[in-house]
DNA sequence: GTCTATAGCGCGATAGAC
DNA sequence: GTCTATCGCGCTATAGAC
């Protein structure tokens, strides 16, 4: 873990904190405890907080989305490509023991008090999240295995908004099996 | 408005800026502006913070929940009820011209900053409302109205997430026309 | 690139007069 | 119940030595 370079540990600790804790609670003085630099250090990295949590969501984007579009890619099923891709939320709600929310999740919460830099790229989380569940659900309508009849963009927005959602509530109420009832009542509407 | 005790128009001011900022970006500073009594006058009224915020869920899920037992108790079928539910988050989405969330969506996120008397009020109105949803769908179940094939809980839970989740991800993108999407998306599966 | 030191501000909270 | 005044702290951020 130290052998990583000083900013990617900056970013990883940072990134922890504001799982748990939310941007406005986060403060360069934890990040320096947790990483064992000062607070000087670390604004040679990011000059102001906001260019550390505007570095911190673009970063979040690309891993994530790369592992989603490495879902899109293999050769399952919509059901099974759908059941890893709630997956990745459940990962994060374990890796925690319930308490780290999904990142863009806090930012989306916290989102009038952020820059406008960062605002645009939680928006642009949200938006290419949406893009690739309309691909899985459209895979799923046309294999006939799963079923809905409007616009597939609304059911995308739908599973968006429910997992975001879900995070928050899970954390107040059951953690990782509160998330697992809610994925089993959207597979109750969606496959049958 | 002026006519209203302060320590009323104390918890409206806090709510609003809760609703658009987040409890750990809202400061009794904040409300002296608003309101126009002094810093000090408020910790007359709530002496910590904590007080603020805990009268403020416990108001909060008060009126809520006396709302929503309003539409159950009507004669309406259960989409109709359903319909009447969700018009209760796009009423708070548009007073606000799309930037304010539900009180609860905003504390779920900061929950681990909160004290654990508001985390618990917190919770509660998350399983308040569950139970209330299981209602709503065990009726539209039994007359026909509403189809799902598994535990009401599993569902009553999805709908709770979605629209929390879709308060947060609706003010990145779209605002009220978003939620309404999800909405949509959400009776294409559940009425049909 | 990391450090010490510190500026300057806003925060929650309290004391005590009126 | 509201006020003035103030305390002590933590925050973001900067200057300048090493």
């Amino acid at each position: 873990m130290n052998d990583k370079d000083t900013r990617t540990r900056i970013l990883d600790v940072a990134q922890d904190l504001i799982q748990r804790l939310g941007v406005n609670a986060m403060s360069y003085q934890h990040i320096s405890d947790a990483v064992g630099i000062r607070k000087a250090s670390i604004h040679h990295h990011f000059p102001a907080k906001e260019d550390l949590v505007q570095a911190l969501v673009e970063r979040y984007n690309g891993f994530f989305l790369e592992v989603v579009d490495g879902i899109l890619a293999s050769e399952a099923d919509a059901p099974t490509k759908l059941a890893r891709y709630i997956g990745l939320f459940e990962a994060t709600l374990s890796e925690s023991q319930g308490d780290k929310v999904c990142l863009c999740a806090m930012l989306g919460a916290e989102l009038t008090t952020l820059g406008s830099a960062s605002a645009a790229s939680v928006r642009r989380f949200f938006a290419e999240n949406e893009d690739r569940l309309i691909v899985i659900l459209e895979q799923g309508r046309q294999e006939g295995s799963i079923r809905f009849a409007g616009d597939p963009r609304h059911i995308a927005r739908m599973i968006v908004s429910l997992l975001e959602g879900a995070m928050l509530v899970s954390r107040t109420t059951g953690g990782l099996p509160y998330l697992v009832s809610v994925r089993d009542g959207l597979l109750d509407l969606l496959v049958h």
